[in-house]
DNA sequence: CAGTGTGAAACTCTTCACAGCA
DNA sequence: TGCTGTGAAGAGTTTCACACTG
C-alpha cells in the first residue's frame, strides 16, 4: 500500500520506531528484522508490518530492513527532514528541565525562544537562550511553529491564545486541565496526574484480584497474575 | 450497566472527568450536565455518558450529575480513596520539577522517598526529603506502590529492573527507550520527543495541505482547514 | 420536557493467516 | 527457506438514535 492517509494510531508508534532504529544505527547494526524490531520498540511483529505498509515497501522480503533507510522514510513521513523552531513558555523546574534536554537538535526540533512573565527571570541566559515574554516573541522574536506550555495551570489557556494569535498551530501542554482552542490547531496534553490515576487503577485491580475470590474478579485475575 | 471490567479507553478519561469536576467544586458548582461536563473535558458528551455508564447510574435524568457525588464515584474507581506511595528516582531537572510539583498530596499520591546516584546529591534534602540510594530503599526505605522514573536513558532499564525487584509493579517512565520488563508490570511512558514528533506530521500535513492541490490531500485539506 | 442511559450501527485498530518474493 | 506485505477476520471504540424517567 502507499502513502494518502497514515492511521492516527501509526503515527502514534512511528516515533517509537524511529528511536528504535536510531539506537541500532549508533551500535552498528545495519541491517534488522521486523521481529526484532518489534520487540525493541514493545510492540508485536505483525503490527509493526501493518503500520509500516502504510508508508510503503521499505523491507527485503527473507532478510528484513535497512536499518539507515527505513530511519529515513519514517524521519520524513513525521516532517523531521526540517528543524522545527520550538517555544517554552514558562521557565517554572519543568520549563528549564525541557530547555536543558538534549534531544531536541539534530531530531527535527529546534528551541529558538524560552519566555516566562517574571521580571526576575526575563533577561536572563538559560542554556544559551536569553528568556523573553511573550510580547517580545509575538512582535520581535523568532517564527515559532510548535508551543510548549509549562506555566501554572492558571496561566495555560491564556499562553496558549496567545500563541494561537501569532500563529502557533501546535501546542504541548504540561499545565493540568483542557485548553478550549479554534479549530485547526492541535493540542497535545501531558498530564503527571493523569498518568498516575491510570497507574492507580490498573494497581488497585490488582490488588483487588488477590483479595477477592468471587468469578466476576476473573478478567482482573487473569490479566493480573498472567 | 454495572461494574465488572471498564474498558482502557474510558479509564484513559476517568482522569480528565475528574480533574473538571474537582475544578467545578471549587467554583462551588454543585451540578452539571453531561454537555457542559464534556466539553469543559475536551470530548463528546455521549461518551462522556457512555463512559460513566460503566460506572453505573450516577446521574439525574433531565437533571445531570451531582458534581461531588460523581467526583467521588471516580475517585473510587480509580483506586484514589487511598494515597498510594510514590518514589521519584534521579534528581535532575526533571525529577526536582516532579517533586516540586503539588498535584500529589490529597489527589491519591504521596510521594515518599527521592532516589539519585549521585554522592553530591545523596543525604540532601529536596522538597522536605532526604535523597537516598537505590539501595538504601530496598534494605530500609518505606515501602512504594508506584516509581517514577527520571534518569537518563542509559540508567532507566536497571533501575527499573531494580524497583521491580523490589515489588514495584507500577512504572511512570520519562525516559525515553522501550523498557524490557516481567509480565504483571505496569509500563506507562512518557516522552517528550515522541509528542513532539507526533506534532510535527500534523503540522507538516497543515502545510502540504496548502501548498499542493493534488484531489489525494483532500482528506487532510477537510481536517486542517475544517 | 430536558437530559440520562443504552442497545445497535459505524468506524477504527489489532491480529490472523497466508500469498508472494528475494 | 525465511521474512515481508496484506486481505480478511476479530476486537475494541465511538457515534447514533431513541427509550426512559425525574
Amino acid at each position: 500500500m502507499r502513502r494518502g492517509g497514515v492511521p492516527e494510531a501509526t503515527v502514534g508508534r512511528l516515533p517509537l520506531y524511529l528511536r528504535a532504529l536510531t539506537a541500532l544505527h549508533d551500535q552498528g547494526i545495519t541491517s534488522i528484522s521486523s521481529e526484532e524490531l518489534a520487540s525493541r520498540s514493545g510492540v508485536r511483529s505483525t503490527q509493526l508490518r501493518k503500520d509500516l505498509s502504510h508508508l510503503g515497501s521499505y523491507g527485503v522480503r527473507g532478510v528484513g530492513y535497512d536499518v539507515e533507510l527505513l530511519a529515513a522514510q519514517i524521519a520524513q513521513e513525521l516532517g523531521l527532514t526540517q528543524e522545527w523552531p520550538v517555544v517554552i513558555v514558562g521557565m517554572g523546574n519543568l520549563g528549564r528541565a525541557l530547555a536543558a534536554y538534549g534531544g531536541f537538535s539534530g531530531r527535527g526540533f529546534r528551541i529558538v525562544a524560552l519566555v516566562d512573565d517574571d521580571p526576575e527571570v526575563v533577561g536572563t541566559v538559560v542554556e544559551g537562550l536569553t528568556v523573553t515574554t511573550l510580547g517580545d516573541l509575538a512582535t520581535t522574536g523568532p517564527t515559532v511553529a510548535i508551543g510548549v506550555i509549562t506555566t501554572p495551570a492558571p496561566a495555560a489557556q491564556a499562553v496558549a491564545n496567545e500563541l494561537v494569535a501569532m500563529g502557533v498551530r501546535s501546542l504541548l501542554n504540561f499545565a493540568p486541565g483542557h485548553l478550549v482552542l479554534p479549530d485547526g490547531v492541535d493540542v497535545r496534553g501531558v498530564d503527571l496526574a493523569t498518568e498516575l490515576q491510570i497507574l492507580a487503577f490498573h494497581e488497585q485491580r490488582r490488588l483487588l484480584a488477590v483479595s477477592t475470590h468471587d468469578p466476576l474478579s476473573r478478567e482482573a485475575d487473569t490479566e493480573a497474575i498472567g
